[in-house]
DNA sequence: GGGTCCGTGACGA
DNA sequence: TTCCATCGTCACGGACCC
């Protein structure tokens, strides 16, 4: 890839209210809503009541729920091209079913109850503003609105085209006899893609396979073959090229074309284009594809999923058409909204449609940061980019394996030097170089994990990588792992270092692509929300700690004693004599037994910096390191130190020296956790003890701060500062704070410029 | 106050 | 029996540095 015309495209999902959260209640309101809007107030009360009646749900796991499958929220419910006709709830019962009791399971049910939790803090801030609050925002709302619509361009024509079933379809020209049969791409674990036969069955693309076969149990896997969507692409990308040289490629099935020039030059309409462009996609490929067009992208790719197989629609360019179009379009249909926005928009604004996004301007501008607010507003405001995007070239480039989870280090050092060799190779083919590399990992409970180091020099050999990447693991290691995964980024192109790169890859993408010249853009894009604050979170990390607590002795010499870890270090870090050839004797010795030749000298305190890897280890190895902190050399001592005090006070009681404030908040730093969060409420407890214990010890120094720390984002929904980098920022902002109360405008994070 | 780096999450194909 | 992928982008907040 590095094809020029790549770009990060406007997304437009489907949807569909059906992934109703809950029940009847639910059901209820949409019936409402479909009507009219429904008024702030009152809706909101209806959706606390929801959700007390998801938390008893939860609670009393699902006796006293007679369909608990219409709470279990996954991204299969949204309204899909070729899905019109399933069994809905039949489906969901069933991917439910399957699911239930899983790890996997069990990790979503986190995330949803962290996000249940963001949403219900929304819901206060909202309660909390008041009239005079109200009519500010809702004269800043009027004021973006009116200058977004200064800014509306309907001058362009914009083509969005979308390959059917795309990598299904390509087997299917290879193996004709799989022609209307129920089929799907990918293999049992999950599936890439599945046809439309396979579709009327609730089969489809992000599916886990084992769960399709139960939807239908005369599926047909088909392994996926990139090679051949890859050379399919470029086929359907040349018919592109005719009608915009300069068209930006979303993804290898999806391209937008600004055909505004086509259509003036050739004085066609754009459904003659749109028409003339699918058959001539046909015949080049036998592929067939649908299409859109709008005067802006977001709503040219909105459009293209309208008539979807095989099909076409055109929004003409006139303000009312749009305005029209979208007043009615529900939310998740625009790309950038996603099940997690869908849902927090719908829950706490009682938002399903665009128009609505209008409605409740003021309290999206007042709850949301501003660019967020913005996106919200020109969505509703039927507005996207139009702009002539500009070239742009791939960030990152990244290769991750799932495999059965293992804590085996000798294994996971295997995993982890496969994955090596995979990325040198496409980095290879690439002539990349990059600075920064990234582990990812996946625990055996789904909780990621990334963990990041950035070089003073480009790397891109297997040495190099497998070097660093094996520190970061390292310092990562008693953990069962199901995932890992490296990335580098922070390419060299553009400049200095290495000539030869950027030029590699650019004329590379352009070969590839077909044509050269500008191409992406920036669209819209996307929203990230994002729900991050701190959290609570399942914190395995702390079980694990317990957990290893006995195995730990055996273990832990392990790692450091079996040099499988070449002990390299970054620039910084010390030395690494021994191990340039690390990566060889790894795999080898890396089995357990290895051992022995050890260093945990080697690697021994690092001067500054980094000092990653270490410190991490810290909250699960807390008792490790009191039984051995002789040996841990590794990590920087003070930690043990730290360690050991945080360790013995979690060991001992919790005695009740603060209370939960109405049973949802913590009296000594506010941190909100419902009484739901048992383990969650046990971990901060236990930090708060450790950190009296602390300060009466003595000094609440760095060590105190790096205990608050992680200590504290852990019970969280997810470790963010846990890691922080290991380097030693310390200072914190105490996540008591952060409890206290969420910016919620960060809550979404913003998107896209196109506005 | 700006630039960097890191970790996380949302989203999409 | 099996039991939820892989690759990529973007946006932030916090920490750190100057
Ligand atoms: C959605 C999705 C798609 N893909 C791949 C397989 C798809 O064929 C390809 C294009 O994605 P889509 O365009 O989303 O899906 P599709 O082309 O298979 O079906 P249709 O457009 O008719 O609804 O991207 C994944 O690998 N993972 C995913 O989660
Ligand atoms: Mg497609």
């Amino acid at each position: 890839m590095g094809d020029p015309h790549h770009c990060t495209e406007e997304r437009a999902p489907s949807l569909d209210r059906v992934e109703e959260l809950c029940c009847a209640l639910e059901l209820a309101r949409d019936l409402h809503l479909t009507g009219d809007g429904e008024e702030g107030i009152h809706e909101r009360e209806r959706v606390r009541e929801r959700e007390r009646e998801m938390e008893k749900i939860e609670g009393s796991s699902s006796i006293e729920n007679p369909r608990p499958w219409q709470s279990y929220h996954t991204v299969y419910t949204n309204a899909k091209a070729g899905m019109d006709g399933v069994d809905k709830e039949k489906v969901q019962r069933v991917v439910y079913e399957m699911s239930k009791g899983s790890k996997y399971f069990e990790n979503e049910e986190r995330k949803e109850a962290f996000i249940r939790q963001k949403i219900e803090h929304m819901h206060v801030r909202c309660a909390k503003l008041t009239a005079a609050d109200l009519s500010h925002y809702q004269k800043v709302a009027d004021k973006r609105v009116s200058e977004l619509e200064v800014r509306r361009d309907l001058s362009r024509i914009w083509l969005h085209v979308d390959m059917d079933a795309f990598y299904a379809a390509v087997e299917t020209l290879s193996d004709p006899s799989l022609k209307g049969k129920p089929m799907a791409v990918g293999g049992m674990s999950m599936i890439s893609t599945a046809n439309y036969e396979a579709r009327k069955f609730g089969v489809r693309a992000a599916m886990p396979g084992f769960i399709a076969c139960k939807l239908c149990p005369e599926l047909i896997f088909v392994p996926t073959d990139f090679k051949k969507y890859n050379y399919y692409s470029d086929l359907t990308r040349k018919v592109f090229c005719d009608y915009d040289p300069n068209f930006m490629a979303a993804s290898l099935d999806e391209a937008y074309l600004d055909i505004t020039e086509v259509c003036r030059e050739r004085g066609i309409t754009s459904t003659e284009i749109a028409e003339e462009l699918r058959s001539r996609v046909y015949e080049e490929t036998g592929l067939t594809c649908s299409a859109g067009v709008a005067a802006n992208r977001l709503l040219a790719k909105v459009c293209s999923d309208i008539n979807k197989p095989n099909g076409q629609f055109v929004l003409p360019n006139e303000r009312m058409a749009v305005i029209t179009f979208v007043s009615s379009l529900p939310i998740r249909k625009i790309g950038g909204i996603g099940k997690v926005t869908e849902h927090i928009l719908r829950d706490v604004f009682g938002i399903n449609t665009c128009e609505e996004l209008l409605q409740k301007g003021s309290f999206l501008c007042a709850l949301f940061s501003h660019s967020t607010a913005e996106f919200f507003l020109s969505v509703g405001s039927g507005l996207g980019g139009t702009e002539t995007p500009q070239v742009r070239f791939r960030k990152s480039i990244s290769s991750e394996r799932t495999f059965s989870a293992t804590e085996n280090k000798a294994l996971l050092y295997q995993k982890l030097a496969e994955i090596v060799e995979m990325l040198s190779a496409d980095m290879q083919k690439e002539g990349l170089h990059g600075r920064t590399l990234t582990l990812k990992l996946k625990t055996a409970s789904f909780e990621v994990r990334t963990r990041a180091v950035t070089l003073q020099k480009y790397i891109c050999s297997s040495e190099d990588i497998l070097k660093h990447a094996s520190l970061l693991l390292k310092a990562e290691l008693p953990v069962s792992l199901r995932l890992i995964g490296l990335r580098v980024s922070q390419f060299n192109e553009d400049k200095a270092g290495a000539p030869s790169d950027p030029t590699q890859r650019t004329l590379t993408s352009f070969i590839m692509s077909g044509d050269a010249s500008r191409k992406n853009a920036a669209d819209q894009s996307s929203l990230g929300s994002d729900i991050s604050d701190h959290h609570f979170m399942d914190d395995q990390e702390t079980s694990c700690s317990l957990g290893i607590h006995e195995t730990i002795p055996d273990e832990v010499s392990d790692p450091f004693e079996n040099n499988c870890v070449p002990n390299v270090d970054d620039q910084n870090r010390t030395f690494s004599d021994n191990v340039g050839e690390v990566e060889k004797i790894h795999q080898p010795s890396s089995s357990e037994t290895a051992g022995k030749g050890n260093k945990l000298d080697m690697v021994r305190h690092t001067p500054k910096s980094h000092q990653n890897e270490l410190s991490e280890l810290v909250e699960t190895d807390s008792s490790f390191l009191l039984q051995h902190e002789g040996n841990n050399h590794d990590r920087v001592e003070e930690e043990a130190n730290i360690l050991n005090n945080e360790a013995v006070s979690s060991s001992n009681q919790t005695d009740q020296f603060f209370c939960w404030v109405d049973n949802y908040k913590c009296s000594l730093c506010g941190t909100e956790l419902p009484p739901t969060f048992v383990e969650e409420r046990q971990e901060h407890s236990d930090f708060h003890l450790a950190e009296r214990l602390q300060e009466e010890d003595s000094g609440s120094n760095s060590r105190f701060h790096t205990l608050r720390q992680r200590k504290f984002a852990r019970p969280v929904y997810k470790d963010r500062t846990a890691s922080a980098s290991h380097k030693k920022r310390k200072k914190l902002k105490s996540s008591g704070k952060e409890g206290t109360h969420i910016p919620i405008d960060t809550f979404f994070v913003k998107s896209n410029q196109n506005l």
